[in-house]
This record gives C-alpha cells, sequence and structure tokens, in this order.
DNA sequence: CTAACTGTACCGTCCAGACGGTATAGTTAC
DNA sequence: GTAACTATACCGTCTGGACGGTACAGTTAG
C-alpha cells in the first residue's frame, strides 16, 4: 500500500482544535488546512466537504465517549465522582472531542445534537446505577455545567486552579448526598 | 415628532429569536431584516453594523440580569430554590436575551464572555448568602447546566415536562443539602 | 418639515467547493 | 530487474455565492 495518510489526523486534530480555540465560524477550511500544514487540496481529498469533516469528529467523539463510559462504570470510588472528576477540562482527546462538539451544536447543527443526547442519556443511566435517580440527575447537570464554562475559557487553561478547587467542592457536595 | 422607531424593537426580538433558533451562523443581517418586517435599510438606519446591534443585546441582557437580581434577593424560600426554577427554560425575556447571548459568546466574542463572567460572579455572592459557598457553587453549575441543555434544544419548548421534572428533582436534592 | 423608514443597486471580502495537476509508493509483465 | 502502469496522497488556483456594509433616492406618518 502507498504512503500512509498523515494528513488525515492532522486535519481533524486541527478542525478540533480551531473549533476549540476561535468557534465554529472562524474554524474554516483554509484555517483548517493552514493549521495542519497541509493544503487545501489536501484537504478535501480526505474529506470531500465540510460535513465530512463533522462527521469524522463526531465518530471520533462516540468512540471515545464509549471508552469514558467503560472507565466510569469501573471507576473505584464511583461513576458520579468519576463524572465530576471528568467534567473538568483537563484537555484530553475526550474533552477536546466533546468541546469541539459542542460548537457545532450551538450552531444548530441537528446531527451533533443527537448524538449529544444520546451520550448524555448513557452516562445518566451509569450514573443512576451509582447514586440513584435523582441525584444522578443533579450530579449530571452540575457536569454539564462545568462544561458550559469551559466552553466560555476557549480550551486556554484559565482559572485552571479555580476550577479543580471546584471540583473538590462539589466532590464533597456529592459526599453529603450520599448519605 | 415623528413616527416612532417600532423597528428597533421588532430588530432586536428578531434578532434574539433567530440567535436562538437558528445559531448565530445563520442569523445574517438580512434574515433578521426579514423576520422582523424590516427592509435591511431600515435595519441599518438603527444599527450601522452588526457590532451595534450586538451590543444593544447585551445591554438589554445587562438590563434584565439586574431585574432577576433583585427578585433573585427578595425572593421568598431562598435565591438558591429562586434560581434553580429560573434557569429552566420558561422563555422569559431574559431567557431569550440569555440564550441569544450565550450563541454568541460561543462564537468566541470576547465582550460576551466578559459580561457573562459578571453576571455569574453577582449569582454566585447572591447565592452564596442564601447557602454558603461550597452549595452556591453546586447550586450555580446546576444551573448552568440546565442553560446548557436549553441551547440544544434551540428555543423550542422540546422536552418541557420533563425539564420541570428535572427542576423539581434538583429541588428535592437542594432541600437534602439545605439540612 | 422631519424622523422613520422602504427599496434597490452595488462593492469588497471571505468561504466552500471544484478542478487540474503532481509526486510517489506498489504492482504487474516480461 | 526494470519498464510500464495504477492508485493513493497530496498541491495550487479558480469560481460562484453569500454576507456585511454603503449609498442614495423615494415614501409615509406624525
Amino acid at each position: 500500500m502507498p504512503r500512509k495518510p498523515v494528513a488525515r489526523d492532522a486535519v481533524l486534530d486541527a478542525y478540533e482544535s480551531l473549533l476549540i480555540e476561535v468557534g465554529e465560524r472562524a474554524a474554516t477550511l483554509d484555517a483548517v488546512a493552514k493549521r495542519a500544514g497541509v493544503s487545501k487540496g489536501g484537504l478535501l481529498y480526505h474529506f470531500p466537504n465540510k460535513e465530512a469533516l463533522i462527521s469524522a469528529l463526531l465518530e471520533r467523539l462516540d468512540e471515545l465517549a464509549q471508552e469514558d463510559i467503560e472507565q466510569m462504570k469501573a471507576a473505584p470510588d464511583g461513576s458520579a465522582a468519576y463524572f465530576i472528576r471528568s467534567s473538568l477540562w483537563a484537555d484530553t482527546p475526550m474533552d477536546r472531542a466533546f468541546v469541539a462538539a459542542t460548537r457545532l451544536a450551538e450552531v444548530a447543527h441537528e446531527e451533533t445534537r443527537r448524538r449529544f443526547a444520546g451520550i448524555q442519556q448513557q452516562w445518566l443511566d451509569v450514573l443512576a446505577e451509582d447514586v440513584g435517580p435523582e441525584i444522578a440527575k443533579a450530579v449530571s447537570y452540575m457536569g454539564d455545567g462545568l462544561y458550559f464554562n469551559a466552553m466560555f475559557e476557549g480550551g486556554q487553561g484559565t482559572g485552571d486552579a479555580s476550577r479543580e478547587a471546584d471540583v473538590e467542592i462539589l466532590l464533597g457536595v456529592l459526599d453529603r448526598l450520599r448519605k
């Protein structure tokens, strides 16, 4: 087989980064190609149109989400604590894919919204097994809140320390609820 | 005095609606003018450019937020309960302005982000007076989570009933925390 | 009379996507 | 073993349309 498609992943990574850092509006094909160190023609070789780029990103998101849910189920101190911790922006592949996809959902991209709904439901189910349906809801919304705020920080580690402190506080609140 | 500037408010309302329903990308000047039942020239008579439209929206948001915070302070069953209830999408002027502005923040609009941070801080301060700083954080994140989800529903009353049920659940969780 | 519009024509820029071309790694034929 | 061929992985340029904004002449309501 001929040379490996190194550009494909580079393009996807670049698209993800730009979505996170500058938003959907500025994540143009030209910008993505430039960031990826690839020509625009090369980009379009792998992804015939922008929709294909988005689809690939959502595929990646789904894969990572499945892995994450497995880890969540297996978490030693319970899935709820794992969930709160992992809702903090930690620049993991999952975080990046998730927040990048959030940018698309904001722009009213229907397919993205559907995927989100699916992942959220799975999270909620796992949480309910750990802490029951009511607290699961509370934990789920707190996690969404953390992501909501991560969005506004544009991917930079702004307020990293204070966010980590917030997570500790939320874990404390969770403990109070567990009793 | 000549006729009243009826178009001004119509334009602002239209811009708000389009941001909520179809996102920032599709809220073009042409689309806004059409939705407002106003000519593009008329729109630009009141708002010389798009930035002016945004500024006016943020002004409106700030005004409504101040009113909201006053009501929150005066809420009979505590500001925390008021906050959770008001985080539900209820199509109030405040909700609309808030979610519309969210769309702009998503597109990395700096001024919008700054305004948000200010309002959030005020909320947090009021909440802390009611339930203390720790639970205030939890409540604040839950509220953000509710808004985060409202965003994805695009302003439609999708899942209205289930969201209301969620609010009741969160109020129950709050009660458990109060003790 | 004047503020509050309507309507149209137009400009510059940006962007998604089309297209033609090129380089190189494998594969086949002899 | 090598020449001929094929498929993949790109590059660079161009175009058509949308969008923000300008300009300006005309119309309507108070």
